[in-house]
DNA sequence: ATGTTGTTGATACTGCTTATCATCAATCAA
DNA sequence: TTGATTGATGATAAGCAGTATCAACAACAT
């Protein structure tokens, strides 16, 4: 089995306390100029928590003390500084996650949710050869994958 | 120049009179058991006339004779039935254009909006594999490509 | 011709996200 | 420590894409 890059309801494996985390990327936005706020944490703290992709209404619902303007404008802070990427189901319905930075893709499971990143797979080269074949420079991409995970291949 | 592909504002090389693609569509659709309406081939016109990927409401711009509905219907059995595919932009900004059949994926240009087929890529058997060694199965994916055309690599 | 039933279109509505703006508070300089 | 500056907050309104509703209509089969 190939679960160690599993994002799961988070119950397997210890990682980085919460509060570390959150310490950590409230550092790099003071680094950017962006205030250290109770509402800030609150939304980095409850981003940290998740096991799985999730949308933004579940991040506001998890957070009744926040607003959802700032529950909103939070995340999008944290999706342009790289902390969380953005992912795509199938029926385009948008949900995020903490990022592993550096650019990757996701393999998402479209029982249960969970997500891996994809790794050894250059796809990009790929594309961009193509790309070059038909007349064009790339400059970007969206590339989510779906399919089963190993628990999930059985239902 | 690699421009055989490429799908511009629709002035360059005669096509198959567009009347030709409304019968050919309308006649599928009719053994599938849809109906042959007056509203129904005004958005497959319409669809046809597009010179690049187009977004639903531009659609119902170009058709105000047909009511709102009627047009996002029209256009979403036309995707059911393979005969338009969806073409995710950048922002997640969501337009269709004639589909060619069979699977495939896109390449976009981020200036002018014109857009290539992506040929002679075999993503699909990379990202299968890649999925496998994450304990995926995988079962389809979304794959869009962002650069600028020919024509637009300059400004 | 006629009945059945898919189709239409005006409209209301939903769900997601952003804009507004008065109030609040984090940061900094004195 | 204090006060000023200005980014951040949150209640609310607004915007936007897309769908549901439903009475009236029209395509097709017999």
């Amino acid at each position: 089995m190939t679960t160690a890059t599993l994002r799961h309801s988070g119950h397997e494996h210890p990682r980085p306390r919460s509060a570390a985390v959150v310490d950590d990327i409230i550092a790099q936005l003071s680094d950017l100029g962006y205030r250290d706020t109770e509402p800030r944490r609150l939304v980095i703290s409850a981003v940290a928590a998740q096991g799985r992709p999730f949308t933004a209404e579940e991040l506001c619902a998890s957070l009744p003390c926040v607003g959802r303007a700032t529950v909103y404008r939070g995340l999008r802070l944290l999706v342009e500084t790289d902390q969380v990427c953005r992912v795509l189901l199938e029926d385009r319905e948008l949900r995020y996650q903490l990022s592993h930075q550096g650019h990757h893709h996701h393999l998402l499971c479209a029982v249960c949710g969970a997500s891996a990143d994809l790794e050894g797979c250059d796809v990009e080269d790929m594309l961009r050869e193509a790309a070059i074949a038909a007349g064009f420079r790339m400059s970007g991409h969206w590339l989510e994958v779906y399919g089963r995970c190993g628990q999930c291949a059985d239902c």
